[in-house]
DNA sequence: TTCGTCATGTAATGGGTTACATGATTAC
DNA sequence: GTAATCATGTAACCCATTACATGACGAA
């Protein structure tokens, strides 16, 4: 998740540790935060893993290499070939993981760097989701509706609004997608 | 989390494991799903905490007894006066957790159950953490707008637009909450 | 010189999920 | 008798958060 989201955001341009976090809450601010309790370790991890470098200026820390200690100053990290190809792997999944609640904004970020097919499907998976739940809170309302308080009623209800309105905006976007790029196009 | 919901929900009535996992799903799916590897374990956390009896038709089990080996049958689960204070207890505290994504929910799910002052305490905090957001988006949107792909660019607007339907929603509840429980009514 | 914000980092903890394993009951 | 669903439970893991600690740098 937020290797997905650090790969994507350096995908496009270096960013030091406090810069990534902030563009994180500018472009996924609206879904979740992520703190630098996560980010820094998860940095950490992803160097070790060589998909990018560390560079604080004076030198560039690579995966394996001992840590620069005592250090206090800007550390700007940066993509290697293998982060990059990391990217474009993580892109192409699409799996159920991709729509859930917390992971599909982070998947939709960078969906311009994504295959469209597999927007599509990422798109239609997202839909089938929220239609699952709108079923479910039909049923709920339908049944036991009348028997519930006013507040778990009121909830109910906005959290229905909330996944129709969800729905519409994913069936119009599912329809761009066709109608920009055609199933058979491709390939 | 998980033990507010399941405090909230034996309060009004017992249930098995099984029958309180639907209810959590038909209350709170909009939101959040809880399977069973966090159900029974917080189950059995609660009952250790005295917080609720195990019945399984033949004996009833309380904190601190052996447990019934071997067997496989329904188990009902009853809250304790100590459960209930427990619930109670919980439904008081009006702190910044009560208003975060994963969390108010549950809290306005038991909100009929809820002090009055408390419950407005709640969703103003809720609202105010969804100004922020509202504040960051939009200063986001305008700064970087015109800059920011397609793709970008509508999951801002769209998480803009969930976010200020749900501050319109709360305004709505908060007025309603003032005019049937003018401030100095109370105590 | 002190305050705010930029900047990096760790340790302890939390609160769940997935996958698995098993058995009881019901409907066909 | 067998498939579906009801029902209970564990083990391994995951992905983050909170609280804390440190320090650089610019502006008042």
């Amino acid at each position: 998740m937020l290797e997905l989201a650090v790969l994507g955001l350096l995908h496009e341009s270096p960013l030091h540790g406090y810069e990534l976090r902030q563009r994180l809450k500018a472009t996924l601010g609206a879904f979740r935060a992520f703190s630098y309790g996560s980010l820094y370790p998860t940095l950490r991890r992803m160097r070790d893993a060589g998909w990018l470098v560390e560079d604080d200026g004076d030198a560039v820390v690579v995966a394996g290499a001992p840590a620069l200690t005592g250090r206090r100053g800007k550390v700007v990290y940066k993509l290697t070939a293998e982060g990059k190809e990391r990217f474009q792997e993580l892109l192409a999944e699409a799996g159920p993981s991709s729509w859930e609640d917390e992971t599909f904004g982070v998947h939709f970020a960078f969906f311009s760097q994504t295959d469209p097919a597999v927007r599509v499907r990422i798109l239609e998976g997202r839909r089938s989701r929220l239609e699952e739940r709108q079923e479910g809170a039909r049923r709920s309302l339908s049944r036991t509706g009348s028997r519930m308080d006013r507040y778990t009623l009121q909830l109910q209800e906005h959290g229905l609004e909330s996944v129709e309105r969800e729905v519409r905006w994913l069936t119009e976007l599912i329809e761009t997608e066709r109608r920009d790029n055609p199933p058979g196009t491709a390939g």
